[in-house]
DNA sequence: AGAAATTAGTTTACAGGGAAATGTTTTCCG
DNA sequence: CGGAAAACATTTCCCTGTAAACTAATTTCT
């Protein structure tokens, strides 16, 4: 073998290259670290992401429709059928088909629903001060802001 | 039907309260747009995030151990060995298992391999530009920095 | 009014990725 | 040295989420 072996990556460094310039790459692995965390502190709770999110959306906007929903949260439609029925089925949501557009149908909280989110809600707030990591006050702020405008999100007020 | 009905959420504007605090929440809803618009340009070209992904890292760090490659790309072994199968079988992808310790995998592309990575590099580098959507130059470089801080990535150098 | 097109949600059939168990090879340590 | 434990990758099985086709209701166009 030649002198000096090929610039050989046998330690735990990477070369990403361009990639650290890739919005894709660094999303997706913020993401599954935010996963694994959210799995790590809140699984015991038997809280998933997903789940729970839409929980909390449907007590913020009592009667919302199910497209909407999905349309905001970028669920696609028929996994968004399948969570409805799995919180109906447990009692968590109510689902009503209004006259006025018998094709469309409008989702809100149980009573049941509600205490669950009221139940939980601390732990889930508790739970964004962990994802921090370790950024700055600002540094949040300023990620969270940014990461809304990349979304073209907007919450009303707040 | 009393005067005011209840603040009905008929229309597009949903409330998200504290969600719009979550990075967990909103770098999801980055990320699925993000991904969406990799379909949108790229998939033209027959290349899918992950696997690109792959393919330009192994090309970066040639002789990379695929464990390793599995743990910096947050990427499940199990997954990772289907992807290298996949990436092998089309002749993109050498294995070798060096003597030294028999027990690992040691990955580096083929020619057809470096080939293809150059091929698609320009495409790639340029949706980089394209996922910026409205942010500006500034705003950009924030987010990539506060990314790869939350996930405590570290390229060499840059 | 009545056919055509659009919108809403569901069903079905399938692919992508994950957890757990397995088979090897290597390291640790008495 | 030799057996236990660890490291690495693969295989198997399962679950989540998606696309595509479908049913039903509403709107549009003439």
């Amino acid at each position: 073998m030649p002198a000096a072996a090929v610039e050989l990556s046998d330690d735990e460094t990477l070369e990403f290259g361009e990639l650290m310039r890739s919005p894709g790459f660094l999303l997706r692995l913020a993401q599954v670290q935010s996963f694994d965390l959210f799995f790590d502190r809140l699984a015991k709770h038997g809280l998933k992401p997903g789940e729970f999110t839409v929980l909390w959306v449907i007590g913020l906007n009592p009667g919302l429709r199910q497209g909407v929903a999905a349309r905001k949260l970028r669920i696609k439609p028929a996994h968004m059928t399948k969570l409805v029925q799995r919180m109906v089925t447990g009692g968590y949501v109510e689902r009503t088909v209004p006259d006025t557009d018998r094709r469309s149908v409008r989702l809100q909280l149980t009573q049941k629903g509600e205490a669950f989110v009221a139940k939980h809600r601390a732990a889930f707030l508790e739970f964004h001060e962990a994802e921090r990591l370790d950024l700055s006050e600002d540094e949040f702020d300023t990620l969270m802001r940014l990461l809304a405008k990349l979304t073209g999100i907007e919450g009303r007020e707040t």
